[in-house]
DNA sequence: GCCGTTTTCGGCCCGACTGTTTTCAGTCG
């Protein structure tokens, strides 16, 4: 049983309790419990067998203990049975419904015996729901627009997708009248690897015309909320944006709120209250005298708690505030700190670019060196080397670099890594390579103890310098493959191998938590960008700030190190 | 149910917008 596993229970009991009418602080420790376990990054499991102490993790208390025994032995526990026994399961999914939360939900089961999405989308086209208390015959319309969305949109999109349309809309919305700042917040700003919408914090007079620019944009294909200060539109890409509209006086602590996350700012406002004061999305004041105390500027409000300013891209509640407090945040790694791209493919495998192109690209960049990798033979769709065309290819590097100047281009490979563990090219192909990168690309779906010795083996036994994409997600589209990372870094560190975070916008691979798993557990990090073609080398900035996610600083990426250090580093 | 910079009980983050309501509940972020 995974921590997120369990997590997915914690949450589905805060949400049947939700519905039932309990105690919303009692429904909060559930949510608030949920969301720390699936933070956490020893396996529960194993600490439940160790009888580890469990209350170690933050808001899990004597209750928590008992019901994650429970869960790690049955699978289930007694009040998620009782829940269960109260609540359908067609009714909890009616929450997923924009608009719909526990009281409603509630209603209708109630009131109507609906458990489905599709019985209150049949019983709403019959004019039924508009007799229901507090509800009437614009909710009912609001209602089917909603369920319409859900089916259509299901939930979170790509981070690029998300950056691209907030830099967009934040773009148009620059120059219009009245508009002294803005700057997108939430996951966007956190660099989230999925997001869910976009948020749009503007600093100007309340009677610019922001509101009219915004709502009246050529992407909006639905206004969901208009107010003076707030508006909430449905993109044509199926995306929510808000937009915000403040005082200068107020940017920072409504930048601040809106960037979140939730976690985070509920850590930092209980902080505050601590101390007497009151954070809100307007300002810091002190609650006794209403005296304000900032707001203009983020510093302003990490200052009145205490702690210095937080990097947008650590704010999750995983420990950023007590190392905040401790003045041990990390000096995060910059994309001005890349010296170099460890991975990329050509023409010779699946490219469309020639060496040559690739690295002229690079160079615009300010790279200092690039390592050429294409695929191994055993990728047959991408026209993957074999032996003696890799040592074409590597004369052909040569060749490259003796015309261009500026530039290292080095000579490398992504060598497959097939099902028992062995490498898709003989070692002595390989050792005309300077770097070796390996990864799995097919018969994902072994059990995680193959899957675990497959890597292990793969990369203790041969000349592999990075692992590639070690977990092979696609986000949104396929799961990670089953293995032990754990047991993958304790390997990886005593032969000298690197992980890789895959800056491709669909990887992100290691993710942020596991790269920060990575590094605790003593490994460099690689930032590649994978690119297939020329201007895909400018995905890096992905790739950077995943890292910074993980808390990484300079000297924990390899490609972050000037040349003659990096191939110091790589010597095994 | 959890937790402690007013500590073992009594709190628990804060405000905007909508749609239904004559003063507010529900939802969302």
């Amino acid at each position: 049983m995974t921590n997120n596993q369990i997590a997915a229970l914690f949450e589905e009991m805060a949400d049947l309790l939700e519905i039932v009418g309990e105690n919303p602080f009692r429904v909060r420790s559930f949510r608030n419990a949920a969301r720390s376990i699936a933070d956490w990054t020893r396996s529960i499991e194993e600490m439940v067998e160790e009888e580890a102490d469990l209350t170690e993790i933050p808001g899990v208390g004597k209750g928590g203990v008992e019901r994650i025994r429970e869960i790690v032995a049955s699978g289930t526990c007694e009040t998620l049975d009782e829940a269960r026994a109260k609540v359908p399961v067609g009714v909890r999914e009616l929450l997923r419904i924009e608009g719909v939360g526990p009281k409603k939900a509630a209603l209708f089961h109630k009131e109507l015996g609906i458990e489905s999405i599709d019985a209150l989308e049949a019983a709403a086209k019959a004019g039924k729901l508009r007799d229901l208390a507090g509800m009437g015959e614009k909710s009912e319309e609001k209602l089917l627009r909603a369920i319409a969305n859900a089916r259509k949109g299901e939930g979170r999109f790509l981070l690029s997708v998300g950056m691209e349309q907030a830099e967009r809309l934040v773009e148009a919305l620059r120059g219009v009248e009245g508009v002294r700042r803005i700057e997108p917040a939430g996951s966007v700003r956190r660099w989230r690897d999925t997001v869910g919408d976009i948020d749009i914090i503007v600093a100007g007079d309340a009677n610019s015309p922001v509101m009219d620019a915004f709502t009246g944009h050529e992407d909006v294909a639905e206004v969901i909320a208009r107010g003076p200060t707030k508006s909430s539109v449905r993109l044509r890409s199926g995306l929510q944006a808000d937009l915000r509209l403040v005082e200068e006086a107020s940017f920072g602590a409504a930048l601040a709120y809106f960037t979140g996350s939730k976690a985070h700012n509920i850590a930092i406002r209980e902080r505050a209250h601590a101390r007497g004061l009151k954070v809100s999305e307007y300002a810091v004041e002190e609650v006794e005298s209403g005296r304000r105390a900032g707001g203009a500027k983020e510093e302003e409000i990490f200052a009145s708690v205490g702690l210095p300013w937080i990097p947008p891209e650590l704010r999750e509640n995983r420990g950023e505030i007590e190392a905040a407090e401790a003045k041990k945040l990390p000096r995060l790694i910059d994309l001005d700190d890349i010296r170099g791209d460890l991975q990329m493919h050509t023409k010779a495998s699946d490219g469309r670019n020639t060496i040559e192109e690739m690295a002229e690209k690079a160079k615009t960049l300010g790279y200092e060196y690039i390592l050429i990798t294409d695929h191994s033979k055993a990728v047959r769709v991408a026209k993957g080397l074999d032996e003696e065309r890799l040592l074409d290819h590597c004369r052909a590097i040569d060749r490259a670099n003796d015309r261009l100047d500026g530039i290292r281009i080095l000579k490398g490979v992504e060598v497959d890594i097939l099902p028992d563990g062995s490498l898709d090219l003989r070692d002595d192909a390989l050792a005309a390579c300077d770097v070796v990168v390996a990864s799995v690309h097919f018969r994902f779906s072994m059990p995680e103890e193959e899957m675990t010795d497959r890597i292990a083996r793969a990369i203790s036994g041969h000349r592999v310098h990075i692992l590639g994409h070690p977990t092979g997600r696609l986000i949104l589209q396929r799961e990670p493959y089953a293995v032990d990372l754990a047991r993958i870094f304790a390997v990886a560190r005593d032969s000298g191998v690197a992980m890789e975070i895959n800056a491709h916008p669909e990887r992100l691979d290691l993710r942020d938590v596991d790269a920060r798993a990575a590094k605790e557990a003593g490994l460099r990090l690689a930032i590649s960008t994978d690119a297939h073609a020329r201007e895909q080398l400018d995905l890096m900035r992905f790739g950077v700030h995943t890292a910074r996610r993980a808390w990484l600083e300079k000297k924990d990426v390899l490609n972050a190190m000037p040349f003659d250090a990096f191939r110091k580093a790589l010597r095994k």
